[in-house]
RNA sequence: GGGGGGAUAGCGAAGUGGCUAAACGCGGCUGACUGUAACUCAGUUCCUUAACGGUUCGGCAGUUCGAAUCUGCCUCCCCCCA
């Protein structure tokens, strides 16, 4: 069916598995470079990873940078008149682009809340009428909060923005359900969002066909935490053409290691998955552990920017440490660390009331946080290619929980 | 020497008789944050308490059932004219 499969643009190759469990580590590779997985995505939404330069992004062993079709669609075709999202945003390495569909939630049923995978934070969806996102067989509409302005994206309309910004990997379009959403719902949005697979596959190959050259699809698994959909969907999915796959949802904390379970045990072994969003130290690691190759998540760079910085003993909050000569965490290795900043004096930063010093707090934290981030990667990938995997999330996890 | 304006919680600033322990902003302190509506958001910020209660609006003395608000005197600050 496509011929674009055959000019091995694309691929992946695993490594090395964990024994008894679904885990593995791999190499993906894109025409802009291979990603050796599992690999943590920094987040560059509008093509730039919030106050990290590119320049700064290569210092802490970034490999990949996710945007955001969403963002960037009134630019797409300024990006792709400049050469696509790589040469566009001074990233020369492999990127990514998710589809906009989680803008369904952020924007419609979770409008105003936080996206958090707490049941107890997520009882109630927002009020339909104040919803600026809304979801019909076609698409969603909404309203653009920066503009104010009407808008409409549908899987074909996202195809096109990913395909013009031109990154390596692309998202199907999918609806993201939130905690509150009943089971009926999910059976409903995820028969919707499996129809907008196929149209998504459909549009892509389209494009791809007239561009002459292939970019990879992603498909996204939903399903909420019903085994059940997870399952059903998954082997739905698998019998679709994409290159790998996207695990989306908005995840209750207890359950995620047994929705990656119930997906992967469904999804080719061949293709690579990505989790969608999520970055939390134990997340990564039961996620790594059940099959997720790649990970993406703003939380690293806005915890930074609020005040929260990782430490392998736990997160510290960086305002209670006035005039603490210590370093943020003892042996990293991020440039914040390496170029001897201290606790006390990255609070300064913060506390400053001059913009520029805080934009200084906001780069040097950043670099801190998606370096820890990136760095358990790293080292959970050679755990598994040293076949300790299992040791060393345990020894992590004690550290960073027990102190 | 003459005339005018002002003093409110850590700071700035509302409030001109009861609904005021006192709006709001800043700063401080807690907490949250997971495909970025997020350099954001929530709570708290006189003392004490589990609740109650106590002491406040430059100072003192009054008027009044009741005063940050009205009167008198005092202290300090600012502006204008000499």
């Amino acid at each position: 069916m496509s011929e674009y499969k055959n000019n091995n643009t694309f691929s992946f190759e695993i490594t090395k598995r964990i024994p008894g469990s679904l885990g593995r580590a791999g190499i993906i590779h894109t025409p802009h470079g291979d990603i050796k997985t599992p690999a943590f995505i920094s987040v560059g939404t509008k093509g730039e990873v919030r106050f990290v330069s590119m320049t700064d992004l290569k210092k802490i062993n970034a490999q990949t940078m996710l945007s955001n079709g969403y963002h960037l669609r009134n630019i797409s075709p300024e990006i792709a008149a400049s050469g696509g999202l790589a040469s566009w945003s001074g990233w020369d390495g492999p990127t990514m682009t998710d589809s906009g569909g989680f803008q369904v939630m952020s924007l419609g049923s979770g409008l105003g809340k936080v996206v958090s995978m707490e049941r107890e934070k997520n009882v109630i969806n927002t009020d339909p009428k104040e919803r600026l996102a809304h979801v019909s067989e076609d698409g969603v509409s909404f309203l653009d909060p920066f503009t104010n302005q009407e808008d409409f994206i549908g899987p074909e309309e996202s195809m096109q923005i990913q395909c013009r910004i031109g990154a390596d990997i692309h998202m199907a379009y999918d609806e993201l359900t939130s905690l509150a959403d009943s089971y009926d719902y999910n059976v409903e949005a995820l028969a919707r969002t499996e129809r907008w697979a196929l149209r998504s596959l459909e549009e892509h190959q389209k494009l791809c066909d007239s561009l002459g050259y292939h970019q990879a699809l992603y498909g996204v698994l939903q399903g909420g935490r019903w085994e059940d959909l997870r399952r059903s969907t998954a082997k739905k999915m698998a019998q679709m053409d994409f290159d790998g796959y996207g695990l989306g949802g908005a995840f209750l904390k207890e359950s995620l290691g047994d929705i990656l379970r119930w997906c992967n045990e469904e999804l080719p072994e061949s293709k690579p998955r990505h989790l969608l969003g999520l970055s939390r130290p134990d997340d990564i690691l039961i996620g790594i552990e059940m099959g997720a190759d790649t990970f993406d998540c703003v939380a690293p760079t806005r915890e930074a920017r609020h005040g929260k910085i990782y430490t392998r003993h736990g997160n510290i909050n960086i305002t209670k440490f006035a005039d603490s000569d210590e370093k943020l965490d003892e042996n990293c290795d991020c440039p914040t660390c390496q170029a001897n900043w201290t606790r006390g004096q990255l609070r300064a930063l913060l506390k400053s009331q001059d913009q520029e010093k805080k934009r200084q707090y906001y780069n040097l934290a950043s670099m801190h946080n998606l370096r820890f981030i990136i760095r358990l990667t790293e080292e959970a990938r050679e755990a598994v290619i040293n076949g300790n995997f299992k040791e060393y999330k345990e020894e992590f996890l004690n550290n960073y929980f027990h102190k």
